[in-house]
RNA sequence: GGGGACGUAGUUCAGCUGGUUAGAACGCAUGCCUGUCACGCAUGAGGUCGCGGGUUCGAGUCCCGUCGUCCCCGCCA
């Protein structure tokens, strides 16, 4: 830029600068060509500021602006004078000044733009990201990675305070199986040994808790070689927490403080304490572990009278939902939730009403109408409300877990508030789902498979149900919801080995099998391990709530599309056949 | 792996039951224009209808396959 230099950012400028001489540089937005007069719209990631090219205050600034087209980079070096009353422009912050230019640089010409950066301007998501370095030029992309480089630094300063060091682990570490399937690096040196890119940092943060660090936290990149969604990417960004000597509730304090600064940068208010919710119960109540408890609608489980079930040929476990005041919901209206409620998997679907004339409900005719009172009864039902009934097949060969029935349940919840119209857009309802099952039986494998990882703790009073009734035993384990998504995850972990034993007896692992595949987790274990626990939490995920945004793509600068492909840079890409032999790969033939 | 939607000009889209030279808006180019701010006016350029095959006298339109993008299920903490 020669002998110039930036003064003043295109935003900043105000009324209070006016009669000083600035040097503003940025891109142009828009450029109106008057013929002798031309005017520029010089952007920068502050905002817009109007320059004016004059012929009369120079010649040859305005004769340059002629070759000046969209996207061009400039520096302008000019007054800024501020503007008669009715050429105001009120749509911008600088709209009551603008540049006088007194001579122009162009410091870059540039190609038509392949789509037009208003902010505004719907744009294919493939041209956005196959020129990625032209999206990210628009407001929107700029506000939201502005916000979320906030954020991180809100996280940062908030983990210090309470003590947290932020350590970094390695990228290039071991596969591990469980859990999601690895990307792998092959090792040049060790021809058929692989690194694999960490799913997340969990085995290292128990390690420095080991390390007798006591609290550690990292804003981490984790991999997934998993199929993706709008909410997923093969990379994704976890906020990586860890403490020994752990409060669960303390645990629970520190983040939701955190959360409490993160939604300030909105001028968000955040209640705390956050609700805590038990697993069981959020699947009985909403169907769901991740449930959005910004609305009503609490299903309720209830056992048939044997008479009635046997009547309906239906299971006699099945739940209930009241509709307080929906009484008006039309038969065909009700068609579209019995659709629903067989899509989602329940067998079952029937309603009771309550009209002038007394109880309506395909039921009286099947069970009589005393069997509808009680169960109307029951369900505190008053004049004007509807009751919702899921059940199951009562065939034992088809009979569906209660699992899926609260999963159905979940389904018809959502759907009915979002036709209700229930969601409220610019609610922020956070709430803990504690107490998770340690297991999950594997229906496919025939076995127990950790529901969250097998170094999690169980409850103290679930001790004993390891050996006795392990699928009843609950987990120190907890989500973090937001709004209906799960927005974080973890545990308080097993530091007894006698205990870790027992887990791995119920998910079928020998002692041998665990060290091969544990080995140096057990081994650091055994060396005077601190009790420990933390949390990871969903960074990408957070943010794009924050920002209001749908797709966490929107919160990443250089995303991904759903088949793992960067379309600006066009990877994954076939490599040199000198590359493959140095790592001693030969590709196979499909 | 399965299901759904989409793919036409640089961009966003229209194109009906198959029918003559595939359109619009914005953008782009050229010219005119001294107070515009989505400047205006005039003129113009711009198309492998994703790709391959088939049906047909004739395919952007129908059929099959394939590729790509998005969403969902499976998968995934």
């Amino acid at each position: 830029m020669g002998d110039w230099k930036r003064t003043h950012y295109c935003g900043e400028l105000r009324p209070s600068h006016a009669r000083q001489k600035v040097f503003v540089a940025g891109w142009v937005d828009r450029r109106r060509d008057l013929g002798n007069l031309i005017f520029l719209d010089l952007r920068d990631h502050t905002g817009i500021v109007q320059v004016v090219l004059n012929p009369e205050i120079s010649r040859e600034a305005h004769d340059k602006g002629e070759q000046v087209r969209g996207e061009y980079v400039l520096g302008v070096e000019g007054e800024v004078v501020s503007r008669a009353k009715h050429t105001v422009n009120p749509q911008i912050a600088t709209g009551e000044v603008e540049v006088q230019a007194q001579s122009i640089l162009v410091l870059n010409e540039a190609k038509t733009p392949p789509f037009p950066l208003d902010d505004g301007a719907r744009t294919s998501e493939e041209a956005r990201l196959r020129y990625r370095y032209v999206d990210l030029r628009r407001a929107r992309m700029q506000r939201n990675l502005r916000l979320r480089h906030q954020a991180s630094l809100a996280v940062r300063e908030h983990m210090n305070e309470h003590g947290f060091l932020e350590i970094e682990t390695p990228f290039l570490t071991r596969s591990t199986p469980e859990g999601a399937r690895d990307y792998l690096v092959p090792s040049r040196l060790r021809h058929g040994h692989f690194y694999a890119l960490p799913q997340s940092p969990q085995l290292f943060k128990q390690l420095l808790m080991v390390g007798g660090f006591d609290r550690y936290f990292q804003i981490v990149r984790c991999f997934r070689d998993e199929d993706l969604r709008a909410d997923r990417q093969p990379e994704f960004t976890q906020i990586d927490v860890e403490m020994a000597f752990p409060q669960r509730d303390e645990l629970f304090d520190i983040i939701e403080r955190l959360m409490e600064k993160l939604f300030a940068l909105l001028d968000v208010k955040v209640e705390r304490p956050f609700p805590r919710l038990p697993y069981d119960e959020a699947m009985e109540r909403y169907g769901s572990d991740k449930p959005h408890i910004g609305f009503g609608l609490d299903w309720k489980r209830i056992a048939l009278p044997e008479a009635m079930s046997g009547k309906l040929n239906t299971a006699p476990s099945a739940k209930m939902l009241r509709l307080a005041e929906q009484g008006h919901f039309s038969r065909s209206q009700l068609d579209k939730v019995q659709d629903l409620a067989k899509a989602s998997g329940a067998d079952w679907f029937s309603y009771i009403k309550t009209a002038d004339k007394g109880l309506q409900s395909p039921l009286v005719k099947a069970v009589g109408e005393p069997a509808v009172e009680t169960l109307a009864r029951e369900a505190g039902m008053t004049s004007g409300d509807i009751l919702l009934l899921i059940g199951t097949k009562a065939d034992g060969a088809s009979v569906m877990k209660a699992r899926h029935l609260d999963e159905a349940s979940g389904a018809i919840r959502l759907e009915l508030a979002e036709r209700l119209g229930l969601i409220k857009s610019g609610g922020w309802n956070f709430v803990w789902v504690v107490d998770f099952p340690m297991f999950e039986h594997n229906e496919k494998e025939k076995r127990f498979v950790a529901m969250h990882h097998p170094f999690t703790s169980p409850r103290e009073e679930d001790l004993p149900k390891l050996e006795t009734d392990p699928a009843a035993a609950k987990a120190r384990a907890y989500d973090l919801v937001l709004n209906g998504q799960e927005i974080g995850g973890g545990s308080i972990r097993m530091h007894r080995r006698d205990v870790q034993a027992g887990v791995f007896r119920v998910l079928g692992l020998t002692e041998e099998k665990a060290r091969e595949r544990f080995g140096f987790l057990l081994e650091a274990l055994e060396s005077g391990a601190p009790p420990h626990g933390g949390i990871a939490l969903g960074w990408d995920r957070i943010i794009a709530l924050m920002a209001g945004e749908s797709n966490i793509r929107e919160v990443i600068a250089f995303p991904k599309t759903a088949s793992a492909v960067d379309l600006m840079c066009d990877a994954p890409a076939p490599v040199d056949p000198e590359q493959l032999d140095e790592l001693g790969i030969k590709i196979a033939d499909p």
